[in-house]
RNA sequence: GGCCCGUUCGUCUAUCGGCUAGGACGCAUGGUUUUCAUCCAUGUAAGAGGGGUUCGAUUCCCCUACGGGCUACCA
């Protein structure tokens, strides 16, 4: 294989990722290994005033929960690095200098404010104020097209502020080729003169991104949709270099489940589900947003879900797990629209992922999440899993499902003991306590035909005596059967509970 | 405002010009479960509008509308 695939997601550390930032990484990942590619985790950290310390952790971290780990990356040398940008900086001057050279790019000495006058006075006369060709030259702006060579050099050797600005060809039509959008063409003249290189001597997004992909060999650039309109101009910075451009695909943008735009990171805690894979402390307010993990999902789930948010196999499959997700991955089959985020279908991914999980595998992340239960028997535990499992959608369910295998009913859900508690429930009770001293309990099926006789032959009535006992030994009108809770939790127990019921009534 | 991208059930989506427009989530109803949930069955609901092209357009082209993105020395 001569042209080994190579991809990368690139993040910037300016915060936690949220989902749409898993599903790019997520696609660069599946993309990767169904061709024997290699995924590669740049952070894109040029942006100084937005770093957030913890962020790149975070990344990292939530690749790992969601087993798609890179290949190269931060701690994962690979022959390309290093692969944060910041400590790259050394080597972006060289290729500005390069574009200076062949005249693809000029200094521009204007200030932030004299720039934002600009765009206000432009802004009242109802125009859009653009750093191109329109303007570059016509004297209100300082740069080093209108300025003398000597002007320039002394500037800059005055220590003065300067930026470099790439030179947008004019009158040119850019054809642009995307993997799921097709050709796409731009006019030259609607583009403006971006900045490359900041005044603090950090090259910006355009330029780094470029650069590094050119350096790191990407041969497929997987990204979200907010980057297609700077398309035309990394495929100019490409040819300027003289570079051969990677492949690109842009993935359409996730929604919000309700309301307009795409989703950030604040609906979450807004619209009350998870945008996190992993919980996330904001260090400057100390807020902390909820997340999937934490709230009980499994991260096949969300992986399952958030690869048929804007893509699909072609069949009616709907749950895949990772190896399969691979099998089956195909860039064609993405698709173009914007794609709402649905916190339902996300839960049902989960109760599927729940089903399949064996009682056996649940027990060491049920007992996790409840560590008062590390001191019981983990067969206990399995048996009790396997009861509830299948009502389970979320892991933190389980525990909601099945406290009264472990602890009596402190007390008792109000409705229920009203619709429940008749004249003679006290008598039917303590006779239900003769009825399982001296029956059978070596069997749930055992225990059930014991009370069912005695059910029968007396004629009391099976809603008279099933509806309190379930009261007593749950403490609600709900939960998994009365015979495979006394079998589990034990006729002694049982009957204690029963007990509890008639005395406190 | 300018530039770009998009548009099938409420939502995610299938349809390589020939449909009674399929599946899933959700919702509703019924059945099972002497509880609740699960489960099962059934139902619900769609190709933005207008022009073309064509024997035939959800599918191809154009216009309009609507949605989305970008428009920073942020990525």
């Amino acid at each position: 294989m001569n042209n080994p695939i190579r991809v990368r997601f690139a993040p910037s550390p300016t915060g936690p990722l949220h989902i749409g930032g898993m599903r790019t990484a997520l696609f660069n990942y599946l993309f990767a290994k169904k061709n024997n590619g290699t995924f590669v985790l740049r952070i894109e950290d040029t942006d100084q005033k937005r770093f957030v310390k913890g962020a790149e952790n975070y990344i990292t971290d939530s690749l790992k929960w969601c087993n798609i780990p890179y290949d190269e990356g931060p701690g994962k040398e690979g022959g390309f690095g290093p692969y944060r940008q910041s400590q790259r900086k050394h080597l972006y001057k060289k290729y500005v200098d390069q574009l200076l050279k062949s005249n693809n790019a000029y200094y521009a000495f204007d200030s932030a404010e004299s720039l934002d006058n600009e765009r206000r006075k432009h802004e009242e006369k109802g125009k859009t104020f653009i750093y191109n060709w329109h303007n570059r030259t016509k004297g209100r702006l300082t740069n080093s097209l209108v300025l003398s060579e000597k002007e320039v050099q002394d500037k800059i050797a005055n220590g003065d502020d300067y930026v470099v600005r790439f030179l947008a060809p004019k009158g040119e039509t850019v054809e642009l080729s995307d993997m799921v959008r097709g050709k796409i063409r731009i006019d030259t003249n609607t583009l403006d003169d971006k900045v490359l290189f900041k005044s603090d001597g950090m090259p910006t997004y355009h330029l780094a991104n470029v650069v590094d992909d050119y350096l790191m060999k990407i041969t497929h650039v997987i990204r979200g949709e907010e980057w297609l309109p700077s398309l035309a101009l990394h495929k100019l910075l490409y040819k300027a270099f003289e570079w051969g451009a990677p492949k690109f695909a842009h993935l359409p943008l996730i929604l919000k489940p309700a309301g307009k735009g795409k989703l950030s990171k604040r609906d979450g805690d807004k619209l009350g589900f998870p945008v996190f894979p992993l919980s996330w402390k904001d260090p400057v307010t100390g807020d902390v947003s909820k997340s999937y993990k934490e709230d009980g999902y499994f991260s096949g789930a969300v992986i399952n879900f958030l690869a048929l948010l804007g893509w699909n196999p072609g069949s009616e499959q709907e749950v895949f797990d990772l190896d399969s997700l691979i099998r089956v991955f195909d860039l064609k089959k993405v698709n173009k629209a914007g794609a709402r985020f649905d916190p339902d279908k996300t839960k049902w991914f989960n109760q599927q992922y729940m089903q399949k999980t064996s009682a056996k595998d649940l027990v060491s992340l049920f007992i996790n999440d409840n560590p008062e239960l590390s001191s019981i028997d983990t067969g206990y535990v399995e048996l009790v899993i396997k009861q509830v499992k299948e009502r389970a959608t979320l892991t933190s369910d389980l525990w909601g499902l099945s406290h009264y295998f472990f602890v009596a009913p402190s007390d008792y859900a109000e409705g229920a003991l009203k619709k429940v508690w008749k004249p003679n429930s006290k008598e039917l009770m303590t006779q239900l306590i003769r009825v399982l001293e001296t029956g059978d309990d070596s069997s749930a099926k055992g225990l059930q035909d014991g009370v069912k006789n005695w059910i029968t032959k007396s004629e009391v009535g099976f809603g008279r005596v099933m509806m309190p006992l379930r009261v007593a030994l749950v403490g609600a009108l709900e939960g998994v059967d009365v015979f495979d809770i006394i079998f589990l939790i034990g006729k002694a127990e049982a009957i204690k509970r029963i007990q509890l019921l008639i005395d406190s009534n």
